[in-house]
DNA sequence: GTCTATAGGCAGATAGAC
DNA sequence: GTCTATCTGCCTATAGAC
């Protein structure tokens, strides 16, 4: 993954990674068919989480819409927070954004994603605003590590707003 | 420009873009000495145009520091909207992002105007909602230039929201 | 499970004719 | 300015010994 997120997937060679761990470019491919699988391994986490999250939401039960929203995006915002390594090279890399069961799952999760925070009845304006939304969220993953970890709640209240759910109280989740 | 966004700088090789070009991979080389300044005189426009924006930021005279920065910010998603495809690209390829006149010079110049936003005397608080902000303008990448021409007020009106530079009138540029 | 050795291909870049 | 032909190198992936 740091070699990924540092030189980009193409630009990684798998002799590279086999030096890192130690042992020899054949090893690895006892490990994984290809090279490929490296990476939807390591991404398949974050997007199971997503995956899991959209399936969840549409199975609630009658809830407010309000708060149905907001705690959609809370939880989106734990999810990012929680693989911060895993969106910061997805964000980057175009080769694994090409990939049908990377980056193109990828899309269409946040897709949906961005169809669940919208009503049924939402305006282009709407729309947009949604993925402004999804944008500041997503702005987590050029900051560096140290200074994420007191970032939750400033995410969290920026999203609300432009969202336009603000709220004062009871964000915990 | 086309090739390597679809496909990422790496994955596009010279040859194909002799062949949509119409010639050979010679001729290309008659026009430009390696692959990578290709991409730099693709990106340079947009660079400039922040390099630019950044400079006559500073050189201002005493202005109204809420102006100033309501200014700056939307001359900046003018700039985004402007040269959406080089966003696009940049934003997507880890390639390019790792080149020292391409991707780090992008970064230097997208921290200078985050710097820029900030007062010399802002929290990592701040810090981290004018990131956010940058984040939601950067969203434009991912919209189609069909919807992109209704979205500047947005836009703008969701930077200015969550850099806290709410103001109702005169946002003309 | 890990190794050495190598197949097979395509990349970026160059030489030199026209 | 564009071409054909070619060099050199590294890549992914495989074969087969241990």
């Amino acid at each position: 993954m740091a070699l990924f997120t540092s030189q980009g997937y193409d630009a990684t060679s798998l002799r590279q990674i086999a030096d890192r761990l130690g042992f020899t470019k054949a090893a690895l491919y006892y490990h994984f068919p290809a090279k490929e699988h490296l990476v939807i391994e390591l991404t398949r986490p974050w997007l199971d989480a997503i995956s899991n999250l959209i399936a969840l939401n549409q199975s609630a039960p009658g809830m407010d819409e309000g708060t149905r929203r907001r705690r959609l995006i809370e939880d989106y915002i734990d999810i990012v927070l929680a693989h911060h390594a895993v969106l910061r090279f997805l964000t980057q890399d175009a080769a694994a954004t090409k990939h049908p069961d990377v980056g193109r799952r990828a899309l269409t999760l946040v897709l949906a994603l961005q169809d669940a925070l919208l009503g049924p009845d939402a305006d282009d304006a709407e729309r947009i605003r949604v993925g402004c939304a999804i944008g500041a969220v997503h702005s987590t993953a050029m900051m560096d590590e140290s200074t994420l970890a007191a970032a939750r709640p400033i995410i969290v209240s920026v999203a609300l707003g432009v969202l336009g759910l603000e709220q004062s109280a009871s964000s915990a989740s």
